[in-house]
DNA sequence: TCTGGGGTCCTAGGACCC
DNA sequence: TCTGGGGTCCTAGGACCC
């Protein structure tokens, strides 16, 4: 009893960083670099997606655009409404991943416990490690500025005992700011806030919560556990919990080995009505799904293939295979099946292909239905992702796909592939 | 007039087995 | 003919995050 009590007290500092606004610090930075005169984050400006394309919508927005009322996920045409000389620039993910590559080397050099936990956030364990860079504070802002410096963007960086409170912080005040919420501040930092600032409250929970007069964190922290469990059922428990600033999971390092599932989806520029068109585009989506598959050394089991309809609905439709696998073809196959047993023949403007129940690739089993064949569609498929790799993936392409009319390897941000958020922290 | 794309986790119901 | 529960797997859908 005694160890186990110890261990309890074992305090630890955590830090959360949190990159402010960006994608368009990003741009902005690369921009200036190329010799620009205007800095975007100045300047009302917006990373968004291009409205013939059907895919505008805002993205990440500049502090000055954010005070014409303009929020990220909104329409691009209404943040135009509100600022008529407002900047849209297109997204560049590649980008994205260069400059959340750099930051993530810059950091690991504080801790060797850092977990990426998306592009523009992660977390460090900084236990210990005050003898090498001081106090939590202090190094805090250490790494701060020498991002500024070196990297040429700013970040916030909260600081706390957990990586909730952690993360609660970096959310504070913005930007190219420090702040702490340790324990003992919970009741002044974070219990004001109003609830839906709390990790896991989205809109529909914040509307629930609100209809049961819960307007802070404070009142949620304050709510009774079991009457939160019995309108909540576990979820409710994990409310309460982190009202009150309880949260304990590690933080792991361990990227690639945690990824469940590998999709990609995508807006079509128009409304499919066939389904020839449709199977076009599932193809492009399964080169993309299949290569980072293949590029992640593991095979999958499931396969799952989402539908949205021209008036916004959406269903999707799954299958457990037979057997694992990583092979473009066979994986193909079962979408275009999938697509067809579950389409109702509606508008489709949008289609996805996600794999899932991921295994090693090492010791993939036969089946009876095996076909002679399995190994050398493998080495075809490898052939073609070292290609794709080195030469660019419109390289090589199918012949379906001449016409152009439809990407030959569609969706995917970039080639880096890590394990992203999870609601569990 | 129009609403992206990448993820994770949880729940509920039905099938199936013991 | 009518009747159990418990456990696991599979699938669809919905919540959340960035």
């Amino acid at each position: 009893m005694r160890i186990s009590g110890d261990i309890m007290a074992a305090k630890r500092t955590i830090m959360h960083i949190d990159v402010n606004s960006a994608y368009l610090s990003w741009q902005a930075v690369y921009d200036l670099q190329k010799g620009a005169d205007v800095d975007l984050r100045q300047i009302p400006s917006v990373v968004g997606g291009s409205h013939e394309d059907r895919k505008g919508i805002v993205l990440a927005k500049s502090i000055p655009a954010k005070a014409f009322g303009i929020q990220t996920g909104e329409v691009i045409w209404q943040a135009k409404q509100k600022c008529p000389d407002l900047v849209v620039v297109p997204p560049n993910y590649e980008l994205y991943m260069k400059a959340s590559n750099a930051l993530f080397s810059l950091i690991k050099d504080y801790s060797p416990k850092v977990q990426r936990f998306s592009v523009d956030e992660m977390f460090l364990d900084y236990t210990g490690m005050e003898y090498f860079f001081g106090e939590p504070i202090e190094a805090a802002y250490k790494i701060k500025e020498r991002v500024k410096k070196e990297l040429g963007f700013t970040i916030n960086i909260g600081i706390g005992e957990n990586k909730l409170t952690a993360k609660i912080a970096s959310d504070f005040k913005k930007p190219d700011m420090v702040h702490t919420l340790y324990q003992r501040e919970i009741p002044t930092k974070m219990w004001p806030l109003p609830v839906e600032d709390l990790f896991m409250v989205g809109r529909k929970t914040k509307k629930k919560l609100n209809e049961m007069n819960i307007k802070t964190i404070g009142d949620l922290a304050n709510t009774d556990v079991k009457f939160l469990y019995s309108r909540f059922k576990s979820f409710g428990y994990l409310l309460w919990r982190y009202a009150n600033g309880i949260e304990n999971s590690p933080v792991s390092g361990d990227r690639i080995m945690n990824i469940k599932g590998i999709g990609n989806s995508t807006t079509i520029k128009f409304d499919v009505e066939d389904k020839e068109t449709a199977f076009k585009v599932l193809l492009s989506l399964t080169e993309s799904v299949a290569m980072r598959l293949r590029a992640a050394k593991a095979c999958c089991s499931v396969v799952s293939v989402e539908i949205k309809t021209s008036q916004l609905n959406s269903y999707s439709h799954q299958r457990k295979l037979f057997a694992p696998t990583c092979i473009t073809d066979e994986i193909y196959t079962v979408a275009a099946e999938l697509f067809e047993e579950c389409w109702k023949g509606e508008k489709i403007r949008h289609l996805g292909v996600r794999v899932s129940q991921l295994s090693g690739d090492d010791f993939v089993q036969g089946t009876f239905f095996d076909d002679v064949n399995r190994e050398k569609k493998e080495a075809l498929d490898c052939a073609i992702d070292y290609i794709r790799l080195k030469y660019g993936k419109h390289s090589i392409i199918r012949g379906v796909f001449v016409d152009r009319e439809i990407s030959p390897v569609s969706g995917g941000v970039g080639e880096d592939d890590y394990a992203m958020m999870s609601s569990i922290l």
